[in-house]
DNA sequence: GCCGTTTTCGGCCCGACTGTTTTCAGTCG
């Protein structure tokens, strides 16, 4: 539904219409993506719809009719008029919708392959405002286009702002580098990189010589543009970056505005207008200043101008326009999770399966990260390919971890614990004996990802109901950059896990990750206990907890959400309770 | 097309960079 609303958007650019009607069909494309309710459920009840920000009466009847027939008027008129394929090109850095309805009325062109084809053969020279130089700026986004998907997961993308900053570091006089955009709101997957920069060199009347050593760095692939305190540039992995060099007295009117996200800002602009107050990157002031008072407001940090407005700090992860922004003005934002609050990781793995430590070294490096206990999870037989355990084995293994639990003295708790498939049937791959031993049972649905969507929803389902189950294991099996629908009704799945005290997992790693923040929320909402857990098969996959975090928060989670919050004794109480004798 | 503690009309965030424009349009974040 929001990629429809988001193309009607597009398409009603290219056709030139009043830019904020365009910019309402992006905004109802947007607070559609936030609901975390099913559109579908909210059709019979308007009001629902039109309680939503961005919705109007014009907007409300638009959703109904894409529920009811997969369209709707506006997007059939501009489909008789244009071709979805013309949005591919707005992809294309320097293509803007004006551009696109130029190619389209004067050559016909309506897709990247056209537009190529029409490039190479010399026939944009003939176009207005169209010299050699803008030809072979297309060329190349074209290339660039083609063999890059363009998103980047954040663990990545941290790793990259890093390896720049330590370079642009090395420049006397600049004393910060923090990264901004969707990395800093902690988006698990990067369009771009921003890295605000700032010291002494950063300053107006020196600042050339900075920009100078930015625009040079040997890591560059193409300068896309250079300006007064601006650098652009992609890498050689296509990864764009954009970097500002500010002077420190406006730090953090820079750092609040490239943070965004774009709608968080324009809705604080709003309310900074409604106030008197002006806000851009330089600084919050006041419209009018009158004779001899200065108009900056606040500028030197993100607190001073947010307070300004009379509001608490907002948390990065928060600002997406969902309702942040009033309860910053009521001071009523939640004490989100932090990193700090975790105190166990319940999913790992060893040599005895795909792991590459042993029990002992897994202990040892999360006692070093501050953790209070563990639990040892390895794969059960079904994971043939990982030389899953079968019962003989899973039992030696809970000897072992007991073993090492004695070891480490108390330091650090060691639990007993196994990641059991789910079999066709939806019963687990071991024996109710063996399970009742184990003090954390993860389920996971490994095999059956290419299955049709009911029959992964039915398997799931009957999987929960098995009492020795604690914990449904990375429910989707999602990878972050791929953007397909979830294969199965994630809202029944939760909703039983939620009524059996059944906890659902969230995969800190971003390679695995499994709930995003929207389902994380819907969670939440539906009474879910949520645990997080690194699915860690070395000592550095238990560093991706910060990732991990960096979601729940972004759902909005406090500590209370989280069972691997408790201490290592009401952890285990909190999970679902066992029968009271094993099954036969 | 949405919205309203300046409400049913007339607004709607703000600034920088590029290329080709001789004064600015288009794009971008």
């Amino acid at each position: 539904m929001a990629r429809l609303l988001e193309e009607t958007a597009a398409l009603l650019e290219i056709d030139a219409a009043d830019p904020f009607r365009v910019r309402s069909y992006r905004r109802a494309a947007e607070a559609v993506e936030q609901q975390t309710t099913p559109l579908v459920t909210l059709v019979d009840d308007p009001k629902q719809l039109l309680a939503i920000g961005g919705i109007g009466k014009g907007m409300a009847a638009n959703i109904v009719d894409l529920v009811r027939t997969g369209s709707m008027p506006m997007r059939d008129e501009l489909l008789k008029k244009y071709k979805p394929s013309m949005l591919e090109l707005l992809r294309l850095p320097g293509m803007g919708p004006k551009t696109v309805a130029l190619m389209w009325s004067a050559l016909e062109i309506s897709n990247i392959d056209e537009l190529e084809t029409a490039a190479k053969a010399g026939q944009l020279a003939k176009l207005p405002r169209f010299g050699q130089k803008q030809v072979d700026k297309l060329l190349k986004g074209i290339e660039d286009a083609k063999k890059n998907s363009g998103r980047y997961r954040i663990d990545n993308a941290a790793e990259i702002a890093e390896t720049i900053s330590k370079l642009i570091r090395e420049f006397p006089g600049i004393e910060t580098i923090t990264p901004a955009g969707s990395l800093r709101r902690g988006k698990e997957s990067v369009g771009d990189l921003d890295l605000l920069v700032t010291g002494p060199a950063c300053e107006p009347d020196v600042v050339s010589a900075a920009v100078e050593h930015v625009a040079s760095l040997p890591l560059i692939d193409t300068l896309l543009a250079r300006g007064q305190n601006k650098v652009s540039f992609t890498l050689r992995n296509q990864l764009q970056v954009d970097v500002r060099l500010l002077p420190r007295a406006s730090y953090g009117a820079a750092l609040q505005y490239f943070t965004g996200s774009k709608m968080h800002n324009v809705l604080l602009r709003q309310k900074a207008l409604k106030r008197g107050y002006t806000l851009s990157e330089y600084a919050l002031a006041r419209m009018n200043p009158q004779e001899g008072e200065s108009a900056i407001v606040a500028a030197a940090t993100e607190e001073e101008i947010y307070a300004a407005m009379g509001m608490q700090w907002i948390p990065p992860e928060l600002r997406e326009n969902c309702g942040e922004l009033e309860m910053a003005e009521a001071n009523s934002l939640p004490q989100l999770i932090t990193l700090d609050d975790i105190r166990g990781d319940v999913h790992m793995h060893t040599v005895a399966t795909d792991g590459t430590f042993t029990i002992r070294e897994m202990a040892e490096g999360a006692l070093l990260r501050g953790l209070k206990y563990i639990a040892i999870t390895d794969h059960s037989k079904n994971l043939a390919m990982t030389n899953g355990l079968d019962d003989a084995r899973a039992r030696d293994h809970i000897r072992a971890i007991h073993a090492v639990d004695a070891e480490m003295e108390g330091r650090i708790r060691v639990f007993a614990g196994i990641e059991v498939d789910i079999l066709q049937d939806g019963s687990l791959d071991l024996e109710d004996e063996t399970l009742a031993q184990m003090d954390v049972v993860i389920g996971s649905i490994h095999s059956a990802f290419n299955l049709p969507a009911d029959e992964q929803t039915e398997r799931l389902l009957r999987a929960v109901e098995n009492p020795y189950l604690h914990i449904l294991g990375h429910p989707t099996g999602r990878k972050v950059l791929k953007r397909d629908p979830y294969p199965f009704d994630m809202d029944k799945v939760l909703r039983r896990c939620a009524e059996l005290s059944v906890a659902v997992e969230h995969n800190a790693a971003p390679a695995r990750a499994d709930l995003s923040d929207l389902n994380l929320r819907k969670a939440k909402s539906l009474g879910c206990k949520i645990s997080v857990n690194t699915d860690a098969h070395s000592l550095e996959d238990m560093d991706k907890m910060r990732f991990g975090i960096t979601q729940l928060r972004r759902a909005w989670l406090t500590k209370d959400d989280v069972l691997n919050t408790l201490e290592a004794d009401a952890f285990l109480k909190a999970l679902r309770p066992r029968p009271t004798q094993v099954r036969a």
